[in-house]
DNA sequence: TAAAAAAAATGATAATTGTCATAATAATCG
DNA sequence: CGATTATTATGACAATTATCATTTTTTTTA
């Protein structure tokens, strides 16, 4: 079980606030293991049992809708925390997280998080802190998808992949989702998405290659994104 | 200047965590005011000095997105804390509040509400659950506004208002919004959202009488909103 | 490696929704 | 009260986007 006091992602999340006794005692009751791309974290409905600390890879943040369609809210990547709000407000999750890579979380039981809030008023301020710029950041998510259009969408969509990825030496995305994960971030259908990506790439935007995306004009991106 | 003690909405916010000393102070430093129908309590930008707690009246938060138009994210009413995010991110305010109503409304300075935050934990808890909450219903706003109809939308955002207002005696609507704002809350054109109020209308779903909206058949309008 | 399955791409078409123009009605104000 | 302005309503039309069908390409697996 590695120590939590010495791990990259930790100055990252609010486990920041934590002291150095806390992070001791925290080195000992998380939980530490792999999840395989596909995998599912938790599904919408679950009762959470604690918080999941990412350490390596992405996942996204899924939402059914009613007619079985899926929506993307949110790549979740190194350094985020998971699973909070359901903690805090002892309810179910809301939301389902799936990997989109392999990765590499922690798992940190329930009672020993409400314990850090009830102790430590400087980590719980984070927590807090956390949980108002999802709140920003699901307000935006939200305008965007009521009064923009697919095509500025899709441009948002890239800049978050790219936000949340990077890119390798060749200046691809560092994270390679399938056309149909993509038009769930866009909320369109994949035709539409597959139009739209073409589109892009023939304005030399973007450029493709199989399922690996390229930005070459990232100012003509963002002024799509607007 | 009320006694925050006998406040009748108290008990519907986080406020009812406070202690009977915390509700004696909060009285003395709380500034209570009336608001016109249609004026600003504060807009997207502003640097946020306090909360307002709601005691009468309802306010719509409303974002202007980069073409200018307006969406109303949600309708405040009685009982209700606004600004507690920006108070929490110290950051400046990323939506407006614009009565719909006349309101009654009490404004709590910003450094009072940390320190009831930092003293009292079973306050700074509901304060972070109310955000926790705040997040759902974004979530869940975003989902609608991706994968739903127009009329779908529109159904909601009637049910929204029954909800936020209630109905008079005859069982009209409690609040009138204009067909504009109507249309801000469906995330949609003015006249799409005229359109789908007369359709409802000759499907016998709901009765229009000029600005006033009666909801005949409540349970096909869940249905159609799902 | 061949066969099967899945994903991506493309075309044709339909449906939804937005935009612009204009008319009717209601509200406001001097 | 009449005139002006704002709101609501309706029509015609265009644009965007979804859906369905089919083909091509890629990936998986036997």
């Amino acid at each position: 079980m590695g120590k939590c006091e010495q791990c990259i992602v930790r100055e990252l999340s609010s486990l920041k606030a934590l002291s150095k006794d806390e992070l001791i005692h925290l080195a000992k009751c998380k939980d530490s293991f792999l999840i395989k791309k596909g995998d599912v974290i938790f599904n919408e409905g679950d009762v959470m049992n604690g918080v999941y600390c990412i350490k390596q890879g992405t996942c996204k943040l899924v939402k059914m809708n009613s007619s079985g369609k899926d929506t993307i809210l949110k790549l979740i990547t190194k350094g985020d925390l998971l699973g909070q709000t359901s903690i805090l407000t002892e309810g179910k999750a809301t939301l389902s997280a799936v990997a989109v890579e392999d990765m590499q979380v922690c798992f940190i039981p329930k009672n020993e998080v409400l314990g850090f809030i009830g102790n430590n008023k400087s980590f719980s301020l984070e927590v807090t802190k956390d949980v108002c710029q999802n709140l920003n950041y699901a307000t935006d998510f939200a305008i965007n998808h009521t009064h923009k259009t697919v095509k500025e969408r899709l441009a948002q969509a890239l800049l978050d992949v790219l936000d949340s990825a990077g890119t390798d030496t060749e200046g691809y995305l560092n994270l390679q989702l399938s056309r149909d994960e993509i038009a769930s971030m866009v909320g369109t259908a994949t035709e539409s998405c597959i139009r739209l990506l073409a589109e892009l790439k023939k304005l030399g935007i973007i450029d493709l290659k199989a399922k690996r995306i390229k930005i070459i004009k990232l100012n003509e991106l963002k002024s799509l994104a607007q």
